[in-house]
RNA sequence: CGGGGCAUAGUUCAGUUGGCAGAACACACGUUUUGGGAACGCGAGGUCACAGGUUCAAGUCCUGUUGCUCCGACCA
């Protein structure tokens, strides 16, 4: 039976997104606009990000630092491009107890500014780079329209800040970051991508180049999914962040910066779930089992708590829900609550030695008999097999998502439809994505470096395309 | 910042011509239950968003304010 508290995703998806988020206890609203109560529910699944991505920034060599929450006007508007970028959707906090404050502060948006200002003071010699820093934290902007974990004013993330010696050495490090998301959205997330360069009018405000991981959500929306920035020398120089080179010359170093954000909660939301509430793909499941005993007679008992220590043993993150609710509540809460593998064990089936597994991503009742059966095998394999089944729908999805235009008519059939990924051939001009942006709310997504062009003429003006592009709505 | 909608119990809402503040779900307690959101009984729960006005009488009518929400433009 389909769940009440849910609108049909095939009726209005914007409303069972939210339906969703509230149901399996993600978030909810709060006094504040614009800011939600990330509830235990939802902040597992971030803490699992956390702990999967901070373990991979690691291995790679990086530490992690916390930077201010404010930052000084002054400091904030030596690098223009991101003063332009950023200044209509930053607060500011102009007073401190009763006192005016001379300079205002502003409520960090991100902290290129911050990491810069400690770094000029922090670098003295080539010995001291390269510097991998990382922050978890939290930042604001004054978003105008916002949406649980998709848009919200406060959100929370990751920002890798680092400085090398060489161009070489940073252009390396912003690919290798792309490579820990794109590792991400797919291995863990089970959310098939397309990784490409922003154009000059997409890009991070005063990166020299931002390379971009895109999804593609159940309606054909696309979501900015982790993006890594080149910035060259540009802040450096304005930031004054210089070091002495091998042959004691002064140089200004070479900066990068990376992000991804909670915002990838409502992708794994919009990608995998259902009418019947959250789906999460196992690795990153919080809890990833749960035992649901059906009546209480020995013979139950016996097996549950087998099961379950079995599985503690071997690693698997599972429940047993003991509580007093009935069966069938159980069966419908693990259901909206996205666990991944539910076992029932009951009088009934224990008399013909069977035990129920239900996989919550199609909801296919698998029985199984107790004597050939080693649980923790069966449940490893069953948790793999999921994984990669998610997977092979998504991209399904995205493969049948993917459209190819060649002109303005064909842009505007395609998103009269489900839209999805557009590829189209660009010519390079920054007009012709604001006429089709006018057009229909189409912007580019990324170009696609390795790929060749479709027929060699720009999509909207007709002229010689220089790139292959991705086109669609966005988040 | 423009355009809609909403505001009454924890939640979703009903509340007639202005006349005792209501239901369902959730919650507490009790009993019986337990294979897809159990049944019955009993109970607690309210500054009707805020301010002002009309009236013998306002949840209801009038004026203003605030908050939330949806749709656009801005954006991870």
């Amino acid at each position: 039976m389909k769940n009440k508290a849910i609108t049909s995703r095939n009726e209005d998806f914007a409303q069972w997104y939210t339906d969703v988020v509230k149901a399996a206890k993600l978030a909810d609203y709060t006094a504040v606009k614009g800011c939600i109560a990330i509830e235990p529910n939802g902040y597992a699944i971030w803490e699992k990000m956390q702990s999967i991505l901070d373990n991979k920034f690691k291995e790679l060599g990086h530490v992690n630092v916390q930077m201010p929450m404010l930052i000084p006007e002054n400091l904030l508007r030596k690098e223009g491009e991101l003063v332009q970028g950023f200044a209509p959707e930053v607060a500011w906090v102009t007073s401190g107890g009763s006192k005016l404050l001379d300079e205002r502060l502003c409520i960090r948006p991100t902290s290129e500014t911050l990491f810069c200002d400690y770094y000029s003071t922090h670098v003295k010699s080539y010995r001291d780079l390269p510097m991998l820093y990382n922050q978890w934290c939290n930042v604001l902007r004054w978003e105008k329209e916002t949406r649980p974990f998709l848009r919200s004013r406060e959100f929370l993330w990751q920002e890798g800040h680092t400085i090398h010696a060489t161009k070489e050495e940073a252009l390396e490090e912003t690919k290798k970051i792309m490579d820990v998301y794109v590792w991400f959205h797919n291995h863990i997330l089970a959310i098939p991508s397309i990784t490409g360069i922003k154009t000059n009018k997409e890009k991070f405000a005063g990166a020299e180049f931002t390379l971009t991981n895109e999804a593609l959500m159940y309606n054909g929306v696309c979501l900015q999914a982790g993006t890594s920035h080149y910035f060259g020398q540009k802040f450096s120089k304005a930031y004054d962040v210089k070091f002495s080179n091998k042959d004691n010359k002064e140089e200004y170093v070479y900066q990068t910066s990376w992000g991804t954000t909670t915002r990838m909660i409502g992708g794994l939301i919009m990608v995998h779930s259902d009418d019947y509430g959250l789906v999460l793909p196992p690795r990153i499941a919080p809890k990833q089992v749960v035992i649901i005993p059906i009546g209480s007679s020995d013979k139950v008992n016996l097996l549950v708590n087998d099961y379950k220590s079995k599985l503690d043993e071997a690693g698997i993150v599972s429940y047993v829900d003991d509580s007093v609710k009935s069966p069938g509540f159980k069966f419908a809460e693990a259901e909206v609550n996205g666990i991944p593998i539910r076992i029932e064990i009951g009088e009934r089936d224990l008399e013909n030695d069977n035990v129920v597994f239900v996989r919550r991503d199609t909801r296919e009742k698998i029985i199984k008999n107790i004597n050939d059966l080693d649980i923790v095998t069966y449940v490893k394999e069953l948790l793999e097999f999921i994984q990669n089944d998610m997977y092979e729908r998504a991209k399904k999805r995205r493969d049948e998502l993917t459209f190819e235009a060649h002109n303005i008519e064909d842009f505007k059939s395609i998103i009269s439809k489900t839209p999805g990924f557009i590829k189209a051939d660009w010519c390079g001009n920054e007009e012709c994505e604001v006429k089709l942006k006018e057009i229909n709310g189409i912007k580019s997504r990324c170009i696609l470096e390795n790929e060749k062009c479709i027929n060699g003429k720009c999509a909207i003006c007709g002229k010689e395309a220089k790139h292959l592009v991705v086109w669609g709505i966005q988040y």
